[in-house]
DNA sequence: CGTACGTTTGATCTTTCTCAATAATGGTGG
DNA sequence: CCACCATTATTGAGAAAGATCAAACGTACG
């Protein structure tokens, strides 16, 4: 019984969002927490998931920060999307034999890894769990679709203005940041490869942001200087994020 | 049980697309064919979704092609993926409540609906279903991503020579094309806002494309002249369609 | 047979990239 | 605690891919 007391707590913020949309039973919390899990501590950069692994486990991210990157035969990277703290990394590797992308860690993390075919038996055996998956699933599509717009459709200015839109969302809804205040734990280099400009184009934007008074910055850190405003600009509406709770009406009164 | 009669042979090419990575029981197969549904024939550019609506309904694409789509606040459009014959069109609106993108139809096609609480039963009754769902989920994800990188990392001739062999290769694993020969159900403006370009450019491209004999083109009619070539400058690399069978190897062949 | 839509082509313009150099910053060993 | 090194951030100047604008040409089909 010592495995729970060890994870038990730690996975709280994952357990919360995964039954953001339907609750389990009691009975299916109980038997995700006595699935074998092992808790490891991870420096930045460390890989959770290379590109071609099989993998063996799926992979919680318990404290910390990480995010999936693709690679081009160029050797060019794409920045997919950025995982915060309580977000499952692997579902994909629970059911797909080989690894289609790579998962980094951006901070030193604290992360849960659970072999992948005792959460495949759990999931047949918990049907409920197995809709919970589905759900989180389906939610990190709508993002990655999102994430395709911004990229394909939106120039540089928005793009940038959308990815913070977009993380500091995310991390109000799971309380780790609060009226538009945040560290970015990225470099601005990371920061191009998400939106697929270049490190100085990235600088030249954030720089003119400030300069108009939309954001705050020190470095790593943002504050939101301007809500309303920012998320004009960004073209950003958290409907994609599927977040429980009013809609925008949220946001604008930040 | 006419109902039967009527859907199941055009489900066949989703069922087994469904079963590729796990075999449902007989008995799931037939709850599934069970399932209340409706057939209906729509003329090229109906939407099957639009963005913000609330979904009734399950789509799958039995005959025809379509497309995702979402519309930024500056009306310029990115198309997210194409759908071919036997695709689910709509497995996340069977549990997000709100559609985050809308679906068209690239050609007159043939649809069946099923009601959006039938299939949710549905998974919580027959686990194995729920697993095959997140299956094709997670696919759909991971082509998702490869639209990011095309998008977001390659220039305009790889971009356009990628599209156009994952277009291939999916069309070949349906058993919908062969020998790198199909037909395009798209306009050149359609193609520019699948790959974040401008018809004009994309017309520039397909020529040069052309002109060094990699593809030969009559009207929508394409055909790979020289495979090998163009997957090299489409820097494509099946393996994130997570298609049975060998991995590169297949298309080398070709 | 004309109208609407899609394709093709040319000329010019703009955003963003590239290359290059300098300045901060943070972490490390002495 | 300080000097040093490796990252990261910032700035400038010039280049390029792709966008925009505009027009002509095909082709399908009502």
């Amino acid at each position: 019984m010592r495995g729970y007391q060890v994870v038990e707590y730690p996975l709280k913020a994952f357990l919360q969002d995964l039954q953001e949309h339907s609750p389990l039973s009691s009975e299916d919390e109980k038997a995700f927490l006595a699935l074998p899990m092992r808790l490891r501590h991870l420096d930045a950069g460390s890989y959770l998931v290379r590109e071609g692994d099989i993998p063996t486990h799926c992979c919680i991210l318990v404290d910390g920060y990480a995010f999936r990157q693709k690679v081009t035969g160029h050797g060019s990277r794409q920045i997919l999307s950025v995982c915060i703290p309580g977000d499952a990394i692997d579902f994909q590797n629970m059911f797909l034999d080989i690894s289609d992308h790579a998962v980094q860690l951006l901070t030193r993390s604290l992360v849960v890894d659970i072999p992948r075919e005792a959460l495949q038996e759990l999931v047949l055996r918990r049907p409920a769990i197995g809709v919970a998956v589905i759900h989180s699933t389906l939610i990190e599509a709508s993002i990655l679709r999102e994430w395709v717009v911004n990229v394909g459709r939106r120039d540089a200015r928005a793009r940038i203005a959308h990815i913070l839109c977009e993380f500091a969302v995310r991390l109000e809804a799971r309380g780790l940041a609060s009226r538009g205040n945040f560290e970015l734990p990225m470099t601005q280099e990371q920061l191009a490869d998400a939106t697929s400009l270049t490190p100085v184009h990235v600088n030249r934007v954030l720089k003119s942001l400030q300069a108009e008074g939309l954001i705050n910055r020190q470095r790593r850190n943002i504050q939101f200087t301007d809500w309303r405003a920012l998320q004009e600009v960004a073209d950003f509406s958290r409907r994609y994020l599927h977040l429980p709770g009013e809609d925008d009406v949220a946001v604008a009164a930040m």
